[in-house]
DNA sequence: ACGATACGATCCGGTTCCGTATCGAAACTC
DNA sequence: GAGTTTCGATACGGAACCGGATCGTATCGT
């Protein structure tokens, strides 16, 4: 984070608190201006502080540059994580793979394409994005881990090419529509059981 | 194309000739910049004439605006189509899937993420692009076809999802390092036998 | 009431880029 | 040689944005 009002020992400074309000709409005018298309470097911190209703002043009180507040924008996208039922390895990765991409904000679908070039070429976004959807990597490995042992996968299994097979596929089509033609409703199923006949133990 | 000289019919017009040299100058030095990583607009006409070495008029002479340009420089990186040898299918596969997002030119790999906004927002720039990859596509198929029929590969299979089962996970990977400890090198190797084994009639 | 701070709004100098215009020199046709 | 067009270079007016400064107002603790 930046200088935001530490929540901690609140010895309460003099003066007029800083609005909570202002806050939200600066980084929900953000997350709008990027999900409406904009690239991260066509934004500017005035269409930020005009669409927020918020003087340019509120915003470099409150983070040094456009790129930092970029990256507390892109921490509140992060959503809910999705829980597999355990019973069936199959359906927990249909569930899993169906989720990859998606995320609680329907914006994000639009914002993501966008980050792509700044991910490549800032090590900090890059991070940023792994830390991101590490927590969901995690739990896929967790999965598949338990398909090895209860021997419903192979035991020789790869987990983490089993893991690009399974997300690759969904993220090229959610990010860039790659194969137009193909079906994004029923696409996580059809992966899932194409990459299972091959790793299924038999 | 723009306005470039007509190779067909000459009825040679007089003055100085547009020089070809200024043509090529100007395509290398904007693919140049973007493989250094500019984002296509913070890409500036004004970037390109200094690093071509040549005059703003000179530019805006042959491509009416910055788009217009790009789009030629971009049908430049479309490199040569490899040359499955057609015995096994599985061998073919790992060379069709170790060229995917590899072109000739080393620059664009380095450009490929930097597009992949533009791709989103714009039909014709979807559409340059789909054009560019669409005979490496046919060759795919063309290679799952002929497994399909030597009984190679199952006789059910769905050709399209099995292509993104294929591609999806390299491109990712080459696009975005989605997976940082997987190995590029043997990766599309992996790849092709994880999802054979799938697919692979028995 | 008072000092302190944040608020939205506005203005400033500086930078970058656009697209066009103009320059003298060079290259080509007739 | 005359006429035409392109060459690289440079300048122009206009626009957008940056980061900072300042204005008058609003909201807090004391």
């Amino acid at each position: 984070m930046s200088d935001m009002t530490s929540t901690a020992d609140a010895p309460r400074s003099p003066g007029r608190p800083r609005s909570i309000r202002a806050d939200e709409a600066i980084i929900e005018a953000t997350l709008d201006l990027l999900a409406e298309g904009s690239t991260v470097e066509a934004l500017s911190i005035e269409a930020i502080a005009t669409r927020a209703g918020v003087g340019k002043a509120t915003i470099y009180r409150r983070w040094p540059g456009k790129d930092a507040l970029l990256l507390d924008a892109l921490r509140r996208l992060k959503g809910i994580l999705p829980q597999p039922a355990g019973h069936s390895v199959r359906d927990d990765l249909v569930l899993l793979v169906g989720a990859v991409g998606q995320h609680i904000d329907p914006r994000a679908a639009k914002i993501m394409p966008c980050l792509v070039p700044e991910v490549n070429r800032r090590p900090d976004h890059f991070q940023l994005y792994q830390n991101i959807i590490e927590p969901r990597r995690q739990l896929m490995r967790e999965v598949l881990r338990r398909g090895i042992r209860t021997g419903e996968l192979r035991a020789d299994l790869d987990v983490e090419v089993t893991m690009a097979l399974l997300t690759g596929p969904i993220l090229m089509q959610r990010i860039l529509r790659w194969h137009p033609e193909l079906d994004d409703g029923i696409l996580p199923e059809k992966v899932v059981d194409g990459v299972l006949d091959g790793i299924r133990a038999r």
